[in-house]
DNA sequence: AATGAATGAGGATTCATTCAT
DNA sequence: GATGAATGAATCCTCATTCAT
């Protein structure tokens, strides 16, 4: 009898594989490297998925929605909506060193992957309104121009973070909530 | 006697081609690209560089150095220091869209070239002295934590331009010298 | 199920290819010529071994142990063993236009491979052994010297042989008998 | 004014440098490696040989002619020619560790280059008319054979020096001897 | 005489991807 | 569902060789 229902378990498998390796190999692991992190063969990986792009499109879907499910997550805690959101951004789950470093890669590539700039370009939209609207209810003068600011700093902490390969989520929130005084 | 000096004109023109080519197509460029580019044979490239990541390694050393050049322009102006450093780090020459792309190129693949690390904290520890240095001299309350910031706000908004292409140097020196009040 | 158990069928027929291509073309053979012969494409050849080098140790590996099983099926017949060591050297298999000329290509280049001078010393050893214990027998005066002395004209002889083209078995075997009296 | 009769001086320095490199490197020894031990572009090598195949031609005429030389000396000196054959080729200089390295591999290349097998064919027959006369003098009942077997015996003997790096004149010189009674 | 400059040709090696089983 | 087998298409790099000066 065939294993049924594999697809999903091997998919899944083979996403956390390629953030794994991306993170910690950089930007030119192989697709034998990734799969044989699975445990599956390279042709499997391509079974699986359309190729290696593909997979990697995938993985960056992956990490953006795990980030999305922290978010709403804090959000549910109800409290302060920025706070919320910048937690979530260093939520210890999206802030693993190798989750960082994968992230970085994904982004650089996101520069040549039409899907990656289309989901980066969602999830950027998605918290920048989340941040206007916490810092009106601050009253915040210029929440626009702020959620831009806050925006960027937390994806330079990461940048940070990815290069340094240190990553303190308390410190990290503190520091970014800092500059609302 | 052979035709002389070109060594210096060849490596700066490949120099230049790697960053502009890296910073158009993404980190897979080919040593042919940028050596055609360059207007030479991709074996001259190989003569002139002990290979594709010593050129690479240099490319950001020239990018690190025309920023160090541009800092200590910004600083013989006198007026602030801090001031001096966001706006050198957003000197037109240096945010040019190619140039910010190569920078975010290079920097991820720092996380694997030693030689590039090693450039990127020099750099690094410069400008966090240089932010640290004028914001004890505005009378900052937290010169250490707040040059940390400016930091990480500074490569935040360079990741975002990377990504968006748009680089607008005025609105970039505002936003950062923003979270001063 | 894919097509199972080419392994060591490729890797037999490369090795064979190799030592082909070498005993025909000298040392320069390139991996695509040696893959063309064994009918498989260059890619193949580095899937199976970890380079040409290897490749090259295999060759010798396997020159080397058909050699041992040819002085093993002498000793078998029973026989003067000093003869039956001389007989296998030149037993038409190993003495074969194109595995001469191998066998010399590989000898040279064991003065670059540690694995390949390893085997060399091996075999070697093995040989001198035998001729000694085989002089003995005969109550040779200076086994010792002798033995060394066999072998070198041994090798002698094929070393001639490469290079002339010619391998007479029965006249290489009563040449180095000769000097037995 | 130029420089005038530099030809001989850079084709034997540059022919001194091939061997000594072939004999350290083996055979891959790039043109760019001997020009260097030879103190001169590689430029200049080409201007003074025809390319690397002339060059390694007039290495291998050299070692050959050295060879010829300390024939000639020894067969000044009087005394058997038999024993002023053997002697000579394993005379000091001919029987340097980096002689013997490049004749082996030079001797390999023969089977590819003409001229290399011409003069070696030239050398072979003087050296086999040399032993036959000199073992007819001494009332050698068959002296074509036991030339034949002298002259591989030479060889076999350089061929264990060229890969175990050691070389005894003397105990070379016995040991063929040897074989005479 | 001599050499830095320059390149074309080629070679080892890697890798994503396909396919037969 | 799964994989060993197989390859075409790069890519980096090396090197003999030529040429202008």
């Amino acid at each position: 009898m065939p294993k049924l229902g594999m697809q999903p378990i091997r998919r899944q498998a083979l996403v956390n594989a390629a953030i794994a390796q991306v993170g910690a190999h950089g930007p030119d692991v192989t697709v034998a490297q990734i799969a044989r992190q699975a445990g599956v063969s390279s042709a499997l990986a391509h079974h699986y998925f359309a190729g290696k792009a593909d997979m990697f499109d995938h993985a960056m879907r992956h990490i953006l929605s795990e980030y999305g499910a922290a978010v709403r997550a804090e959000l549910g805690h109800g409290g302060d909506r920025v706070e919320a959101v910048v937690r979530a951004s260093f939520a210890p789950a999206n802030f693993r060193r190798e989750v960082v470093a994968a992230w970085l890669t994904f982004y650089v590539q996101s520069q040549k992957s039409d899907t990656a700039a289309r989901l980066l370009r969602v999830y950027q939209g998605r918290t920048r309104s989340n941040l206007r609207y916490g810092l009106r209810a601050r009253g915040h003068p210029d929440p626009a121009a702020m959620a831009e600011t806050l925006a960027a700093l937390i994806d330079g902490v990461y940048l940070r973070a990815a290069l340094s390969g240190l990553a303190d989520p308390d410190a990290a929130t503190a520091q970014v909530m800092g500059v609302l005084r």
